[in-house]
DNA sequence: CGCGACGCTTGGTATATACCAGATGTGACA
DNA sequence: TGTCACATCTGGTATATACCAAGCGTCGCG
């Protein structure tokens, strides 16, 4: 037999993982079993570096990496706090996003950031298929709940086909207000759904720290006779969002 | 006039930015301009600590940041390197990816890692619409492009649908294997997209450190009589995917 | 010519320490 | 009762240092 007790077994090889790791999954295990809940505080870093016996710089890196993960975020200097689960946005029957989740009962808050009246950059009039230089209102809204951010969109609309569009209430679905005042229906859409990091405004709106990734979903909304006359863009936080879609087999031939 | 030299400047308020920061802008500036093309490697953490005169975790958390920005990637321990640009993948008309990716030319490699004959889990054979235990083929595929690992995928099919599957050349799209020896046409899919951190050994296979934000897509796969025959779950790097759709609006009324 | 040893470079892990700045609660004071 | 100052929490930034382990090229030996 090889005299191994506990503590000789440092080095034996099972142990060939790294601290933070140890901690990682040691959290991850925590919150699977549900000792840690939704929106509950994590330990400080000073206080897990203590528990773990390590210094304060690898336990914020075991923080950090369930961060990462999406198990935990992070709100400045307040804590750290399991995430709550993922809400669902079906990406093939664009019924807004709004609608949607208010008619399942979310109570969806949003806010009016920004509103302007500008001229399309050269690529943004390209998707709308109009001149470059068109005039666009363009409007920011950060969507969010019980205080929670969850994802901020802009959209640019044409501004000769909606007068006086900024003076109605932005804080509703947009797509009801171009259907109801402006008889637009929104008919199809192009969408593109990719990962990338946030911008520093969008960090600061959605309350994370710059260079955290996002989910970036853009879409060109097209009425019913195929123009589009909607652009938006929306920044997710990449741990509360979840894309559904609905595909169909298109051949060319036979 | 105050006495300020150019380097009393450093607490004037203009320079209120962290410095780890200042070092991602001007990295992301060097690469925006082209000074750093695909694939060229970036100075190494000690080199580029020398450069901007900070200590090499401050350099460090820069390159991090620009890798969780998705703009670079690591090898371990052979350096950073730029970002190429990212595949599109049209989820909406399923074409395979494979064959889409090969019809545009591109050098689109495939290493088979696992086959297994299993019982489907609860929710699998939930998802395929089959009693709970039943066979399915379970292999497991990396797909890359000279060298440089694109995503991973896990996908089972029914077992006693199709027979002898396993000794098919599993280094092609299956979709077609499973139109051409079976005739069973993929119709139509419910696919679901999110960001995820990726597991140890998905961590292993895409050559990326663990707990790196990858994007997941799952999707049921269904014939022409809308029957469900296979499952997939595809883990991409997210720095390298990126999903276009089609949507359609669908009205239960009027 | 082939191959292994070695040394250099690279990123990965870990510690100890220091100070900053925002969030929060408490207690004294008006 | 309200509010302002302060102590004390939190995470954020930054440094200096140390050692490890994998990649890679070079040089020399067989």
């Amino acid at each position: 037999m090889l005299d191994e007790t506990s503590e000789t077994a440092l080095k034996s090889g099972a142990t060939r993982r790294p601290r933070f790791q140890q901690i990682v999954e040691d959290m991850r295990l925590r919150i699977a079993q549900g000792e840690l809940t939704e929106h509950t505080a994590l330990p400080s870093e000073r206080s897990l570096a203590e528990q773990f016996n390590v210094s304060r710089m690898t336990a914020r890196r075991a923080l950090e990496a369930l961060e990462y993960e999406g198990l935990v975020y992070s709100e400045d200097r307040r804590g750290r706090f399991v995430s709550p689960p993922r809400l669902r946005y079906n990406i093939s029957n664009m019924i807004s996003f709004v609608a949607d989740a208010q008619a399942k009962g979310s109570d969806l808050e949003i806010d009016l950031i920004h509103v302007a009246e500008v001229k399309a950059t050269v690529r943004l009039a390209n998707l709308l298929e109009q001149p470059a230089g068109v005039l666009v209102y363009e409007y920011t809204r950060l969507f969010h709940t019980s205080g929670h951010a969850i994802f901020v969109e802009t959209e640019y609309v044409l501004a000769d086909r909606f007068p006086g569009f900024l003076e109605c209430d932005l804080q509703q679905s947009t797509t009801q207000i171009l259907e109801k005042k402006y008889n637009t229906r929104s008919q199809s859409g192009d969408i593109v759904v990719r990962m990338r990091g946030v911008h520093e405004d969008e960090a600061k709106l959605l309350s994370i720290t710059t260079s955290h990734a996002a989910i970036e979903l853009e879409q060109v909304i097209r009425d019913q006779t195929g123009s589009p006359f909607c652009f938006g863009r929306q920044v997710w936080r990449g741990e509360l969002a979840e894309f559904s879609a609905h595909a169909i087999v298109t051949r060319k031939d036979t």
